[in-house]
DNA sequence: GCCGTTTTCGGCCCGACTGTTTTCAGTCG
């Protein structure tokens, strides 16, 4: 049993036991420990091994250990069994809309027999839920409505298009309302691979004028609330916006507050009332009897400081051990866009790119970098009109006229190699060694087991002339699982052939994600991050890619594209590889 | 159920909004 499959039930437990009505803090214990085990980049068991049990991760004790362990050692855990037999789980889809709770849930279910949304759709439409306490009319629409948009929307919105529509909102706020400060908040600029909706805070003196152009936007498909300093929306793309309008001393709580996460902010509350301080999204204050003293808020950095600490970059924010390496200054120097030299991973017409290499190396050159790989497909990928040798090296006319046409930026001769079945690369190690870089992935045979996929890549990455593997996981988001494979083997064969991994900056792929690069460098790998881009425009990819790093903790000395061509150059695998002429050990 | 630079027992983040009420519970972020 994988860690997302422990995490799931966990926080079903946690949900169970809500509507039961139980100590709410014995359900958020429940909560704690699935996102724990969730943001483990080691499987669960590998941990039980290793550290000497499970009750060595964070808000995980002896109780959800036992659990745990049931878990993996059969696949299922009594304990959440016996709740479901107590409470179907159909009824945790009930959950799910919003205005709903665990309250009016339970109420549901044992006063009008009510255990599924269907259920729960028909009583609606017929009216018989507004003579219960605490419902009325609205409340059926609110749920009528609810059921429609969660059948319409069921997943969290892509990290790009989100990104796209949460600068097209403030462009347009910008240009039709008093607006002085603004910002996007919550899971977007935390960078998290999904995003739930958009919140956007602005701080104005005519917080009416800024509602009023808000829930006025061409892109507003629907109005949900609309209060004197806080709306929101439905977009057209089925995203939800929310603003809030803030007085500009408190930009800076209001900041840190709705950019979350939820459990960042509980830890560093709870950090906070030990040292008798406490936070809001007003401002932060020192706790003396009746009146509180104000001891800031108008930023950020004044919300970390009265506690004493640095202020967080909003990428580390999920509780993570941030706040703990806050306080003891080892909080790390993290990587920037600006650090990024060049894109080692990017596709021409030459296979399956839009754009010719001269365009490509112009926009690289635009984009400020030093250095750009073109790495078409190899052979094999006769989908994306992959490269025969006879083709790879007819390209290398071409690129060496580019070079003259376009100067000022470097432009390496590259490959996107497929890794075979068997581990074997799609070109003979005599033509890999004509190249200036090589990535090497995986695009077939996604259905292998972890064992074979596991040796495929190694057996890939013994191969000398290898220097990237690319989007290590293979997964789409929303679409692909990750193929199965274990990470910590390939991780660790990574660090001894010194082979780097890609993080693809595709807001797709973001592959390797935060926690499997975080891990990646504690073994000792280094990361290359690169966009996998297949027209000039998708460069600017790189900014989900540097947030993907930024989260796994990476600083500009464990990304290898962060490095001057030259310190590049030498910090290859091949060129390791031509000097020896002989694998690593 | 978890946890300890106040604690092995007694706490566990905090405020706004909504819809329903007529002083508030539930939900949300």
């Amino acid at each position: 049993m994988d860690n997302a499959q422990i995490a799931e039930v966990l926080s079903e437990i946690a949900v169970l036991l809500e509507i039961k009505g139980e100590n709410p803090f014995k359900g958020r214990s429940y909560e704690r420990a699935a996102e724990a085990v969730a943001n483990l980049a080691q499987g669960a068991d590998q941990v039980r091994a290793e550290k000497g049990g499970l009750q060595a991760l964070p808000g995980v004790g002896k109780s959800i250990a036992k659990k745990i362990e049931e878990l993996l050692d059969t696949g299922k855990c009594s304990y959440h069994q016996e709740l479901l037999a107590e409470i179907p789980a159909t009824v945790l889809d009930m959950l799910r809309l919003p205005g709903l709770g665990p309250k009016k849930v339970k109420m549901l279910t044992e006063r009008e027999g009510i255990f599924t949304v269907e259920q729960l759709e028909k009583a609606a439409r017929a009216g018989r839920l507004r003579h219960l306490p605490g419902m009325g009319e609205k409340t059926e629409q609110d749920i009528l409505r609810g059921i429609a948009h969660m059948r319409e929307y069921s997943k969290r919105t892509d990290l790009g298009l989100a990104w796209e529509m949460a600068e097209s909102i403030m462009v347009q706020l910008r240009q039709g309302a008093p607006v002085e400060e603004m910002a996007a908040a919550g899971s977007l600029r935390r960078m998290k691979e999904t995003i739930g909706d958009i919140d956007i805070l602005v701080t104005s003196d005519d917080p009416e004028a800024v509602m009023e152009r808000f829930v006025g936007l061409d892109l507003a498909r629907e109005v949900v609330a609309r209060g004197p300093t806080k709306s929101t929306i439905v977009t057209a793309a089925g995203i939800q916006a929310d603003i809030r309008v803030m007085p500009p001393e408190s930009f800076g709580a209001a900041l840190q507050y709705f950019t979350g996460s939820k459990q960042h902010n509980v830890t560093l509350r709870d950090f906070a009332v030990r040292k008798k301080i406490k936070l809001n999204e007003y401002g932060v204050f020192r706790v003396e009897g009746d009146e509180d003293a104000r001891l800031g808020g108008r930023t950020e950095e004044e919300m970390y400081a009265a506690l004493g600490l640095p202020l967080i970059p909003p990428e580390l924010r999920e509780d993570l051990g941030e706040i703990e390496a806050a306080r003891e200054g080892r909080l790390p120097d993290l990587v920037e866009a600006g650090d990024i030299a060049g894109d080692l991973h990017v596709h021409s017409d030459w296979s399956d790119g839009h754009d010719t290499i001269e365009e490509m190396a112009r926009a690289a050159k635009d984009a400020g970098y030093r250095y750009v790989a073109i790495t078409d497909h190899s052979r094999s990928q006769t989908v994306a009109n992959g490269l025969t040798v006879e083709r790879l090296r007819e390209r290398r006319k071409e690129i060496e006229a580019a070079r003259k046409a376009v100067s000022g930026i470097a432009l390496l001769e590259g490959a996107e190699v497929d890794i075979k079945r068997d581990g074997s690369l799609d070109y003979p190690d005599e033509v890999l060694a004509e190249l200036d870089f090589v990535v090497a992935s995986v695009h077939s045979g996604w259905k292998t087991d972890r064992e074979a996929m596991t040796a495929r890549i190694i057996t890939a990455m013994e191969n000398p002339w290898v220097d990237c593997i690319g989007h290590p996981t293979g997964r789409l988001i929303g679409q692909r699982e990750p193929y199965e494979v274990d990470l910590e083997a390939v991780f660790t064969a990574a660090a001894r052939l010194g082979v780097a991994m890609e993080i693809s900056s595709d807001p797709s792929r973001l592959d390797l994600k935060d926690i499997h690069g975080r891990r990646a460098k504690e073994l000792g790998v280094k990361l290359i991050v690169a966009t996998d881009a297949h027209r000039a425009g998708s460069l600017s990819l790189i900014r989900f890619g540097v947030g993907m790093a930024r989260r796994g903790w990476l600083e500009a000395g464990d990304v290898l594209n962060a490095l001057p061509l030259a310190k590049l150059r030498k910090r290859l695998r091949r060129a390791g590889a031509g000097r020896s002429g002989a694998k690593d050990e």
